[in-house]
DNA sequence: ATATAAAATTAGTCAAGGCTAATTTTATAT
DNA sequence: ATATAAAATTAGCCTTGACTAATTTTATAT
């Protein structure tokens, strides 16, 4: 079994991997998490030797299907206690994230299972991204950011990046849910803003940044 | 905010001095824990520190108002989730207490009460211990054992003391459930066994142990 | 190709919270 | 009252997982 940090470090790593796709170093680790480089180059030589990853100068860190294994079912514990706090606890949007950062640390069998089907089975979490089933295999994961979409476009929102609540609480007083239809209506050159119509009401002007971090469907 | 020792700290105080209500040494304390008499001396000096207990070698530890206030919400959230756990969840009645012996620590403001209400704000948890209240208070705890009645009463389980799953799956196999009618048949003067008819059943001898690990209503 | 910057690593430190072994204090039994 | 046993305490050590500072390795720009 797995210490908490090691946990922590598994995950990070796994949505390093998920979000990027990219060469994951110890420094991009270490921005993540918080933490000194110097800590995160001892973790990976423990994880390493737990044999969850594996660690090359050339390819930088990787998961074994062991560690893929792991991760995931940390995720699929956290993307499920989220949908309890929302759904059962009457929670909101902003505040869930970090309840179930300690919620999906509680090993049980049988408890992610268990919860799941409490919930009835449920496919996406309340931020959009795709709950890992039982078996380890998951939904597809949404792609397509508003940014990326050329204007004229009407789709829906269907999850987001940013988890903060910073940036929850701007959707929420933008009155952006998951399934919130938005058309985009212009890209701006300049800085790349863009003018958005949502659920078909007025004009409104959000930055790049913003539409980089939903992700829709059409 | 406490950690995770010094919250299982104060709950052994909070449960010996509920249990016995006698004087409460570092050496029971350590017993309770399984820890060592040292380690223990060492958290007590901690725990004095945050001004959650107060130590005298004649008096022995006692909890301090803010240290009941923080122990008792932490067995408010132990029992509220062993309950959710049962009813929710479908677990057994032996599975509970380890389970919800990780989920007492997860902190956040509001999730106790949002739990229970949840729950619809119940008076005892799957074992029969009472529930603290949001504002600290609670139920009256049951006190007289099936080991204190006179031969021929009849009476009912109320609760149990022993949370061992090694006891909770014998009262299982004997199907000694919360609210079980038992009748006292017969006190053996050798040992204290205990002859009983459980729900008008049979005859059945259980030890002196057993009864007085069975608290009762009448 | 080499100077400079960035990234990675090593070495050594620290706090938490355990432990063992040794010692001191307190209780208990004769 | 004193010997013995039990309990409490101290001292010193260990592991985890962080840190800082120093060093080495790797990339990048001229």
């Amino acid at each position: 079994m797995h210490t908490l940090s090691e946990e922590n470090y598994l995950k990070c790593i796994y949505r390093l991997w998920q979000d990027r796709g990219q060469k994951i170093t110890p420094t991009a680790i270490a921005e993540w998490l918080g933490n000194n480089p110097a800590s995160v180059v001892d973790m990976i030589r423990k994880l390493t030797d737990k044999q969850l990853i594996i660690y090359d100068k050339k390819k930088g860190v990787e998961l074994t299907p062991q560690g893929q294994k792991d991760a995931t079912l940390i995720v699929r514990r956290h993307r499920l206690w989220e949908v309890f706090l929302l759904e059962k606890l009457g929670y909101d949007w902003d505040e869930i994230h970090d309840i179930a950062e300690d919620l999906e640390h509680i090993k049980d069998g049988t408890l992610a299972d268990r919860l799941d089907k409490f919930l009835g089975f449920p496919e996406y979490d309340p931020h959009g991204d795709p709950i890992p089933r039982a078996n380890g295999k998951m939904a597809k994961r949404h792609s397509t950011t508003l940014a990326d979409v050329k204007h004229g476009t009407l789709c829906r929102v269907a999850a987001v990046k940013d988890t903060t609540s910073a940036f929850l609480q701007y959707l929420q007083k933008l009155d952006i849910n998951i399934g919130t239809k938005i058309q985009l209506i212009e890209k701006i050159q300049f800085d790349g803003s863009l003018v958005i119509s949502i659920a078909g009401g007025e004009r409104t002007t959000v930055s790049q940044k913003f539409g980089e971090n939903i992700l829709i469907d059409m």
